[in-house]
DNA sequence: ACTTGCAATGTTATATCATCACATAGAAAT
DNA sequence: ATTTCTATGTGATGATATAACATTGCAAGT
């Protein structure tokens, strides 16, 4: 059974941090580092997962976890929910995908094979995600979490607003 | 999540921010404080409203939609999550209380006089929340939503990892 | 070969979170 | 007083996520 998706924006074209790139390499890379991860780790890259990643960097922004699901089940895997969670839970701890907790939503990483703290700019109208490169951590943070004893793990910063494409529309 | 309850008259020291502190009069201040923004912008600190704050400041942790709805049914208003979710995304637009993305809960904004980045430290063992003092933007990020053309109107960050309760437990 | 162990996948059922659509009630403006 | 807009209330539904448990496939150890 087919549940209804929710994502806005169906039609854009290739945009990664709203600018155009070559996207028909850059699926490849990203397995490939995804494999050298895994190889590096001890951990597989089975079928399901490498599924669901292909099919994350296939649409380059932000589907659900039904969404993603679909699309398993529509390739011969299971079809319950559990399935899609599982990848994307491991795609997700191994850094080849990012939860974007704001729209419930996964995305591959642009960026996977350098270390950074996700940093992501999400369009209040279109849903759009761009990944920014964020090499900077916040130094108050980490000061504030120092001092009151807290161990960061992981840090995600999620900024939404209004995307060039609809600051555009926005005007006419 | 089952977290104890803090109770407004307790003797012992009240934790914010995994720190301790006065919390006798905090919830008087942020009260006015909201009474002050509202008057200021011509919106109305209504009692579903004003209750909601006041639970949210209670427990001074993040509390689901639906823990919330429960106290206001108690306290005499409606029954049905609408109203719950209402309240919430007025007290969160006026800058009263955020949003845990990670945790699909709410909490009273720590320090709701100044204008500030949100940004949360959350214990991935036991859900607790501490909002941090974190003034500095992220240059990185403002320059990087500069050069897409994207309008960033809102950053949020959030770090997960340990608490320092839980650090200790975990040493034992 | 066999069994024991473990990780991964699958399924059913259920829990949790969030919004829609529409009716009614109050406040504010004319 | 009438209109208008905001706010509250309700029932129904949608969307997201996990629990619990069975099954499979593979690898170590015997
Ligand atoms: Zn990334
Ligand atoms: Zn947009
Ligand atoms: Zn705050
Ligand atoms: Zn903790």
């Amino acid at each position: 059974m087919t549940r209804a998706i929710q994502t806005k924006n169906e039609k854009l074209p290739d945009p990664v941090g709203f600018a155009t790139h070559d996207h028909n390499d850059c699926i490849d890379t990203a397995i490939a580092a995804a494999e050298t991860h895994c190889a590096n780790n001890g951990v597989r890259l089975t079928p399901v997962r490498r599924k669901a990643l292909e099919i994350l960097l296939q649409e380059h922004r932000a589907l659900g976890a039904y969404e993603i699901l679909d699309r398993l089940r529509d390739a011969g895997f299971g079809s319950q929910p559990a399935v899609a969670y599982r990848a994307l839970e491991f795609l997700v701890t191994n850094g080849s995908a990012h939860k974007i907790e704001r729209l419930n939503a996964f995305i591959a990483c642009a960026h996977s094979k350098v270390s950074h703290v996700p940093a992501f700019m999400i369009c209040t109208e279109c849903d759009s995600v761009a990944e920014v490169q964020s090499n900077l951590t916040n130094k108050a943070f980490g000061n504030a979490a120092h001092v009151a004893g807290f161990r960061i793990e992981q840090t995600t910063m999620e900024a939404v607003g209004l995307c060039p494409v609809c600051i555009d529309k926005s005007k006419t």
